[in-house]
DNA sequence: GAAACCATGTAAGTTGTTACATGATTGG
DNA sequence: CCAATCATGTAACAACTTACATGGTTTC
């Protein structure tokens, strides 16, 4: 799904600014969506002069307009009709991944230092998604509750899956590489 | 991780032509890296340009020549640089998980439709891990099969957390998908 | 006889990121 | 007083995908 079709949705479940949509996807929503101020704001420029989105401009203070941008009827339907495309395969690159591959490359050091770091980045998701930073509360309507409810959860089951695989198997790639470095140099 | 790198890395785990590193991408690493011909083909070329990579010609009856590829000394060293380098976080952009967060505005058969094909997706890659088509046995290294070994086994945990989260909570979507439209409306 | 596999490569196009530009306000 | 937050936008760039080009061979 590209980034306009994203936003569609999300002003779908409610008014945002861009800067709101931007703080939004750096929650609950980063494990499986990201995009940056760069393709958010040209996106609903776009939306804007085509019609399936309107945008309020609010005056303020020292600040550029704040913008509010809510779907219209035409923005409801291309949405609609959107979601009925057939599903595109997920698009994933994972460079802790693809880099444990190549543990045996490493120092050893270092390598125990990428695998911690990427256990406390799960444990870090998991903990914001368990305190409830992600402000879904604010909707109305229980169904769209409910497909938050369904997406977050997602990501709180992936985390601790992941989580749970690195302790449990760390030593696959840790074992190897202490053994071949430096058997008895005593340095 | 670039495609370069990425390459590179698998170039030390053992030789290969650009189309058997296409197909072995295709297997048990499709769900943390993907690389298109298109990127692939030109990556190869530009690293045996910069000396990180051999390549040995072999002809062939009706087909183009077979390029086999190996990892020079230079590579190997410009490899270990690559992965000392800072982690990145990864990159994800799920289509489906995108969808299912407006499932409120799709048609009920549609969107379990969907849920169905993304379950059997799950399905069919832990298959396809547990059957062990993947030949990774062919590693003289154990270092590298282990690490291997730890990236698939990580793809098996993530798929299966995954199956077993859908199948449990897709209620949460179809409940109040079927309960919007038409209560009665005898068609 | 059609589809899939083997095998490489290029060019055009899409999509998105990074860095820059601007600048007041609030919190530590 | 420095950093972070609020707030939008553009332009240059990077990276990758898709479609095209070529064409014999093997499998159903």
């Amino acid at each position: 799904m590209d980034v306009k079709t994203f936003l569609l949705g999300l002003l779908a479940l409610g008014e945002a600014s861009g800067y709101e949509i931007k703080k939004r996807l750096e929650g609950p929503f980063s494990h499986f969506y990201d995009a940056s101020y760069g393709s958010i704001y040209p996106a609903l420029t776009k939306l804007a002069k085509d019609g399936l989105v309107d945008c309020e401009s609010l005056a303020q203070d020292g600040r550029p307009d704040k913008k509010i941008y809510r779907i219209s009827p035409a923005g409801r339907m291309a949405l609609i009709d959107a979601l009925g495309e057939p599903l595109l395969k997920d698009k994933v690159r994972s460079d802790f991944l693809a880099r444990m591959m190549f543990a045996a490359l490493m120092e050893p050091r270092h390598l125990e230092g990428l695998i911690t770091e990427r256990l406390e980045s799960h444990r870090a998701v998991l903990a914001e998604i368990a305190s409830d930073e992600m402000g879904l509360a604010d909707l109305d309507d229980s169904n769209d509750q409910n497909s938050l409810k369904f997406v977050v959860g997602f990501g709180d089951a992936i985390n601790r899956a992941a989580a749970d695989y690195i302790e449990e198997n760390r030593h696959l790639l840790e074992a190897s590489a202490f053994v071949r470095r430096e058997p008895a140099a005593a340095e």
